[in-house]
DNA sequence: CGTCCACGTCTAC
DNA sequence: TAGACCTGGACGG
């Protein structure tokens, strides 16, 4: 769930789960946690949030008494703290009673009521982190969804940094420039405007203008919402002035927040308002392979010119998978079945690069233990394979629907 | 039961 | 540019 919407709704999650809540005494820990503790005591105190891009921020005010300034007890926090988490692969925000804390709670905030509840920090994957006393992190851009401005200037007076020598959709994971994208944002947007993934990210991102006058009020044209215009925008040469790379890195994850999966509370996430959404991540019938740094990349079409030479689309075999967690709005993907061209890859599979020289590394002897990080590699360039079936099997709720169809 | 995969960073060779 | 770091669900046998 973690992306730039995720991370935002779970602010507004907490911030209305909390409103008018005072919690108490001290912030706890699990035991299995990495993160810093948390050294916060307060008798009374409050909890809001803000978010930009992924890490949300977590502010705890103390409440002042006339008792409590009277006398200071040591321990006592008399002055707010900012606690500011990375949600990693997994992480999310409930509000619970006591007796029904969630599994992986690895940080908690008890209410001061009688039968108390908790605020908890969740994280089966223990990928994310929190700081106490902390800041946004320095190095992370402007908020895509919230500092649009900022953050197109941001892209737009950098892009002399060697970053941008990178395939476009692995610079869309660079979090110094495009803080609140990830691996389902960055396919969903390049979808929207057919553009190969591993194209160099600098030749599609100069010219544009530093200035985008959504900013300030009425959009123009844009290609979804306009009603009567088909989709076109492909096809002939009419460039037309649709919105650009840039403005659809704001655009499109604040639909996401839009959906807002019944302002979020994991327990009634619908899921499938967001798998509806989904256009290319996941989407059965599109095209899929690793990145240079290993990262699933799915789109449409050609893939660009610096698309990795050997590694492959993930294991042809498994896909389907099921639509996993939680999340405040919705999350995972899976689309409808259709199974595309059918043929799946016979042999194949398994093997591991038939040559390839220079590579073998590891795996030769005993191989890797457990782990074994990178998987087979197979070459083979891209294009689909993988549907089977998809969805086809699907069981779990989430039947489905899906759908209305329509999407797109 | 074993393998593969996952919405993300981090850091070490 | 590789692992490391983790748990758990979907699948395959």
């Amino acid at each position: 769930m973690p992306e730039g919407p995720e991370l935002h709704l779970a602010s507004l999650f907490v911030n209305r789960m909390c409103e008018g809540v005072v919690f108490s005494g001290p912030v706890k820990k699990s035991e299995v946690s990495k993160s810093p503790d948390v050294s916060f005591s307060c008798e009374a105190y409050c909890i809001t949030a803000t978010s930009r891009g992924k890490e949300v921020k977590l502010t705890l005010t103390p409440i002042k008494s006339d008792d409590a300034k009277r006398r200071a007890r040591p321990g006592q926090a008399d002055q707010p703290m900012d606690i500011v988490f990375r949600f990693g692969m997994s992480g999310y925000f409930r509000f619970t009673t006591e007796d029904e804390l969630p599994k992986h709670a690895h940080l908690r905030f008890y209410t001061k009521e009688k039968p108390r509840r908790v605020l908890s920090f969740v994280d089966p994957r223990r990928f994310g982190s929190w700081q106490p006393n902390g800041t946004w992190q320095p190095d992370r851009g402007p908020c895509i969804m919230f500092e649009y401005k900022s953050f197109r200037e941001n892209v737009l007076s950098h892009l002399p940094d060697r970053a941008f020598d990178r395939p476009i959709c692995e610079v869309l994971l660079n979090q110094k420039y495009f803080n609140g994208v990830g691996n389902y944002l960055r396919a969903e947007i390049l979808y929207r405007l057919n553009i190969p993934p591993f194209v160099p990210a600098r030749d599609v991102l100069e010219g544009l203008p530093s200035d985008d006058l959504l900013v300030s009020g009425k959009p123009l044209k844009n290609e979804i919402t306009d009603t009567k215009t088909p989709v076109r925008t492909k096809k002939k040469g009419v460039k037309q002035e649709t919105s650009d790379l840039l403005r659809l890195c704001h655009t499109v994850p604040l639909e996401v927040v839009k959906l807002g999966g019944k302002g979020y509370d994991p327990e009634k996430a619908d899921y499938s308002a967001f798998q509806a959404w989904l256009q290319c991540y996941y989407v059965d019938g599109m095209n899929s392979i690793r990145d240079h740094n290993g990262r699933t990349m799915w789109f449409k079409g050609d893939p660009g010119p610096m698309a990795p030479k050997n590694s492959k689309s993930p294991k042809a075999k498994k896909r389907l998978k099921k639509e996993d967690d939680h999340d405040y709005t919705a999350k995972k993907k899976v689309a409808k079945g259709r199974s595309v061209a059918t043929r799946k890859t016979p042999a194949l599979k398994e093997e591991k690069v038939t040559k390839t020289p220079k590579k073998e590394k590891k795996a030769g002897p005993k191989e890797a233990v457990s782990k074994r990080g990178k998987a087979g590699k197979i070459q083979e360039i891209n294009t689909p394979r993988r549907g089977t079936r998809s969805n086809s099997r699907r069981r779990k709720s989430s039947p489905a629907k899906s759908a209305a169809g329509s999407q797109t």
